[in-house]
Parts: C-alpha cells; structure tokens; sequence
DNA sequence: CTCATTCCTATAGATTGTCAATAGGTGATC
DNA sequence: GATCACCTATTGACAATCTATAGGAATGAG
C-alpha cells in the first residue's frame, strides 16, 4: 500500500490538468506523471479518472489534442492548452484560491 | 443574484460541520448560519444539501442529535459532535491540510 | 380570528466527477 | 517471437451535491 493515498477533492482535477499543460504540451501519462509530480506525490491520477476530464475538457474547447509520437517513440496524444483553456486556468485558480482562503479561515475559527 | 456563488469542494462539507459544531451545539439551520458566517459568506449550504449530510453522519456515528427548542421557540433538531466526530474532526482537518499544500504547491509551479 | 410570513426539517430526482476494473494495441528487448 | 512496459480507452458503480418542492408550526398583521 502506500502511505495513505488521497482521493481528489472533486472539482480539483480539471485545473490540475490544466496547470500541467500550462508550460508544454503533454500527452495523456505524460500529465498523470507531472500532476503527480507538481503535488509531490499527493495526488495520484488514474487511468479511469483522467481520460474522461481530458475528453470532457476538450469538449468544453480548453484543450486541444493532437497525434504524436512520445519520448519513447510510441503513439501517443498531446494535449494542449487552447486560448479558453488559458482563460480558464486562471478562472480556476482565483476559485481555488477563494474556496481555500474560505476553508482556511473557518478552520482557524474558535 | 450574489455576487457569483461558489459551490462547495465535494468532501468539504463535511469538514465544515464537524467544525461548526466544535463549539457549541446547533440545529440545522443554525450549522448553515455557522458555516457562512465562519467562510465569511462564500459558501451557502443550502437544506438539499445540509440535511442529507447530516443524516449520513449521524449515521456515521459522528455526530447525535436531540429535539429541542430554537431561539425563536420552534422545534428544531440540535447536533452535537460525538467523541468519534471529535477525532473525524481532527482526521479531516489533517487531510484538508494536506490537500490545501499539494494544490498551492502545484499552483506555484512554473 | 384568520391569513400571510418566517422558521425549520425533510425528500425526490437529476447531475456530475471520480474510482476500480478491464481491455487492447504497439514499440522495445532479449 | 515472447514478454514486457507504455499509452489510450471504456464500462459500471458509487457517492455527494444541487435544484426544486413540500409541509408543519409559531408569529405577527390587520
């Protein structure tokens, strides 16, 4: 097992993503592995969870994708941020950072 | 309207009660009223929401409840935080801790 | 007295996001 | 040419929240 794996805070998923792709562009494991990554390890993204926000966040036109080949010379689809998918991670990350001020100050409440 | 409502993180709310009835025992409606008051009104939490968790952790064994009378001398079910709400209260505190970091840390990524 | 209003609890139905489990194709390696 | 690691993908189940609606009970207005 490992030491305590912790589930996603649904809702949290899509400006992960979205923040991973915010410096290059990056196929499906290649986020998973940077998302991972970028939380030290906290947050574990899988298989099942991450194609259906990639697919469902293409639709919503904040990424777009295309074919190519990984660093290991396999099929392999990139995703990219689109000019909306920019606007959203910032929506995204002022919402993020309101809810967590919010969670933050009832916690320190008497 | 408001000015532009946030819904909750899925697995905050929880979190939220456990906190509000840390101090002093309250009836539902008064755990809603604690709630805005505690995020500095970002989040509502309306009955749909608020009474179905309660139930749920009143059957988790965390939280009992009594009848009794409100303020205004209306019936009005009151919680109070059993001993296993207590350390549920301390368990998800950690957790949200712990989640909080991973999201700023991966938010400041460059 | 009676009617409207506010307070408080409650449930039904729908939606949504995540997880667990599983599958299959395709390079690489030996 | 068999096995392994990599990569995408789907299915089905599940759980938490939201919207909308309901109704009882005390209060206050006229």
């Amino acid at each position: 097992m490992n030491s305590k794996q912790v589930n996603l805070l649904q809702g949290t998923l899509d400006l992960l993503i979205l923040k991973s792709l915010g410096a290059a562009e990056l196929h499906g494991l290649g986020i998973s592995r940077r998302i991972e990554q970028m939380t030290q390890g906290t947050f574990l993204v899988k298989p099942g969870s991450l194609f259906p926000a990639l697919h469902r966040m293409e639709e919503a036109g904040w990424l777009s994708s295309f074919w190519g080949e990984s660093e290991n010379r396999r099929r392999a689809k990139y995703y990219r941020l689109t000019k909306a998918g920019k606007g959203q991670l910032v929506v995204e990350t002022q919402e993020w950072k309101k809810i967590s001020l919010a969670m933050n100050s009832a916690l320190e409440a008497t």
